[in-house]
DNA sequence: AGACGATAGATGATATGTAAAGTGATTTCG
DNA sequence: CGAAATCACTTTACATATCATCTATCGTCT
């Protein structure tokens, strides 16, 4: 039932090719749901999935870091990294700032003004949370989290 | 062991606020993953992760088809779908035509060109999706096919 | 030293996603 | 039957992701 769900959602007529093939785009269509469903929260409060990333990183390291560690921990491409956090400084919301051992290093910290509107965005946040996958039982969460660790083990093994 | 490879990935030091934000979190990572990968192999074939959609759904379809319905099976803003389709059109991948009876709707249909790069995609496809989630168990890939069955009903539940 | 390779970022081009506003065409309703 | 609402896109503007290329440093090995 619920892969007649997926099915129809993702427009497949014949059968998913394998039990990989109907796993992954499971995956991706509930992951496209919430990242949509984040960004509508985030933009309300001037911000895109990817600058909450960035703050929400800059945030649970505590100090300065290297921008190139940050684009690491998002899983993305270096250029992208830059002007991500040329809007986040344009905003007031984060610093940079050349190291001095090794001046090829930019670090980059998360202001008080960028810390302020985490804060702010926590309870919004975890309300959303609720809303999008509130509706699943204690159980059905801790397989799925269980599950897509061994998941993420297998994709990262590139 | 696994919630641990999935904090230090995502940068997070404190434990996560909720399960419904742990599994959110996971879902978000391993999706982005398996995307960035699917986005190299379409690259090789001159399309973009986004593009191959349209063409699958297309060939899923059979027939022409109108272009807001493709947007609304891709889970996307109308916007993006013209110049999506646009470029499609240019790489003569599919073609275009204005309906007869209303002549608001564009029928999108697929070529036999596109027909052609999505069998040659095919193999090479089956491939990815094998080196990426073909570490895990049957078992495993049941599960959470079955629970992302019920995580997609609850995040289209909106 | 001095050259080479590796590193950390920045830049430019193309594709996409999203919001907002615009354009015809079609339906609906008073 | 004609104005208003609706519909199916299109256009424009902005943020981002990816690739390719470039610059500035650093390290290292001669």
């Amino acid at each position: 039932m619920s892969a007649t769900v997926l099915q129809r959602r993702l427009g497949k007529k014949a059968p998913f090719a394998s039990p990989e093939q109907e796993a992954a785009l499971g995956l991706l269509y509930v992951a496209d749901r919430i990242e949509n469903r984040f960004g509508r929260l985030f933009r309300e409060f001037g911000l895109t999935n990817s600058q909450y990333n960035v703050l929400r990183i800059l945030r649970g390291e505590g100090g300065p870091m290297p921008a190139l560690e940050i684009g690491r921990r998002m899983i993305q491409q270096v250029p992208a990294i830059t002007g991500l956090v040329d809007r986040l400084d344009k905003q007031g919301l984060v610093t940079r700032e050349r190291s001095e051992e090794d001046r090829r290093v930019v670090y980059v910290a998360i202001t008080a003004k960028g810390l302020g509107l985490l804060d702010e965005l926590d309870g919004p946040l975890a309300e959303v949370h609720q809303e999008l996958l509130g509706g699943m039982s204690r159980k059905d969460l801790a397989t799925l989290t269980a599950v897509l660790g061994r998941a993420a083990a297998a994709v990262a093994a590139e």
